[in-house]
DNA sequence: TGTACATCAGTGAACGCGCGTTCACTGATGTAC
DNA sequence: TGTACATCAGTGAACGCGCGTTCACTGATGTAC
């Protein structure tokens, strides 16, 4: 019957679930390359191989970690941005979730914008839920754009026309349009944001720039001017 | 004798060098969690327990390969500074050297700006030569603010006072006098340059900003605007 | 210069551990008629 | 509703592998007199 089919789906989908949630928490003590079936499968009280009825390999076991992170912090973006007309106050909500996110998952973090795992590769999967964080943040600029509050972009220096032509291509692809000038320096918030929490979350900050809670603050008020949203 | 000694001691420095160098190219193929006390020493035709008459223990290796990472790259950077009274071009030579350093060491890369080795804590030994970069930028943006050129820097938003007093701390502590604007956007200027290069060299720019040549040169020049080097 | 001694480099075996993945299997759960 | 069959989840043993570190040892290199 259908709704015993259903039964035996949820069950699965349940210890799928749990399968991750240990695996998550591995992470955090031995991190990418030391996640290890044997251990997860040990915590979970059954049998190493029963594993592999849910997930084929190591790999594909990493791979939805990563996939799950990438949609959790997207949705944590997503939902920051609450909309409205105060582009400002959304740039400064959207890039404070971003941070708090990784504060709150340091080896999910890690595990996204940190050194690439020796040998394993992202599958295409990836792309998309990596994309989300960017779209916010494009999103909040595209709309400041439309309503034609954005400002003071047009200021030199200007992409050279390579990087226009990049910028143009990478717009449409995205379904936006935007400016080049505008992208580009979105683009350059976005390494901004990202360079700094992880700067802060791998201890490249610690005893210079310790906490660092008001230069995050700063440097989003920076940023959010620098792309050119209403001072 | 004396001379004998010296025989002995360099040999021993040269197996050293041997060491670290097949230890090295074992980051490129395994990562630093991969990296092996029994590998290297197979590669170097000698039997594992050997090594720990030359490190004590594997995070010993490791920690002589990201001191040796910092200072290479910190020397590429002070290289690069040719001083003189062109800061704008000095800034730019700076900023290429790290990433043409990274690109050029991956791996070695990883190991510094990369997310942390579990279970490794990095002795207080790194932090002098993690200094060394920025150091190098600040001492142009130094010359530039002596010189009066630097402009532009006292523009709105400015840090809030907690900040301005961490930056204060922090320009006395290295033993430098600029004042907190200037240091704040140095700050926020150093975390973009890494920012961009570990996106470029972890992946997160493939399909999107790829190549990261155009890029980066466009960053570079507006970063320089940013912290008031001259137009 | 020659001899007795101390230092050091490298050996090889061992301890105790963990890993990913495969495979033939038992039982339970679901399906078709 | 009942029975024969197919699907699936989980078991336990095994394969073949690699690791860091210790330790008693041999032999060579350096030192002191």
């Amino acid at each position: 019957m259908a709704s015993m089919t259903a039964t035996r789906d949820r069950v699965r989908a349940e210890l799928t679930r749990d399968i991750k949630d240990e695996a998550r928490r591995q992470l955090a003590t031995a991190g990418a390359d030391g996640l290890s079936m044997r251990a997860v499968a040990r915590q979970l009280g059954m049998v190493s191989s029963a594993l592999y009825r849910y997930f084929p390999s190591r790999d594909d076991l990493l791979t939805a970690l990563i996939v799950d992170a990438y949609n959790a912090l997207g949705a944590a973006a997503e939902a920051a941005d609450t909309g409205g007309p105060d582009v400002v106050a959304r740039w400064r909500a959207v890039c404070r979730s971003v941070r708090s996110w990784a504060r709150a998952h340091p080896h999910e973090y890690a595990l996204l914008y940190g050194s690439p795992v020796p040998g394993y590769h992202a599958p295409s999967d990836t792309i998309s839920p990596a994309a989300r964080v960017p779209l916010v943040l494009l999103g909040v600029l595209g709309e400041s754009w439309a309503a034609g509050t954005l400002t003071s972009v047009f200021e030199a220096p200007y992409p050279s026309p390579p990087l226009a032509a990049q910028a143009q291509r990478l717009s449409t692809s995205l379904g936006l349009d935007l400016p080049a000038p505008v992208l580009t320096r979105a683009l350059i918030a976005w390494t901004q944001l990202f360079g700094m929490i992880s700067f802060e979350l791998f201890g490249q900050l610690v005893g210079s720039v310790d906490p660092a809670e008001e230069f995050f603050e700063h440097a989003v008020e920076q940023m959010g001017r620098y792309v050119g949203l209403p001072a």
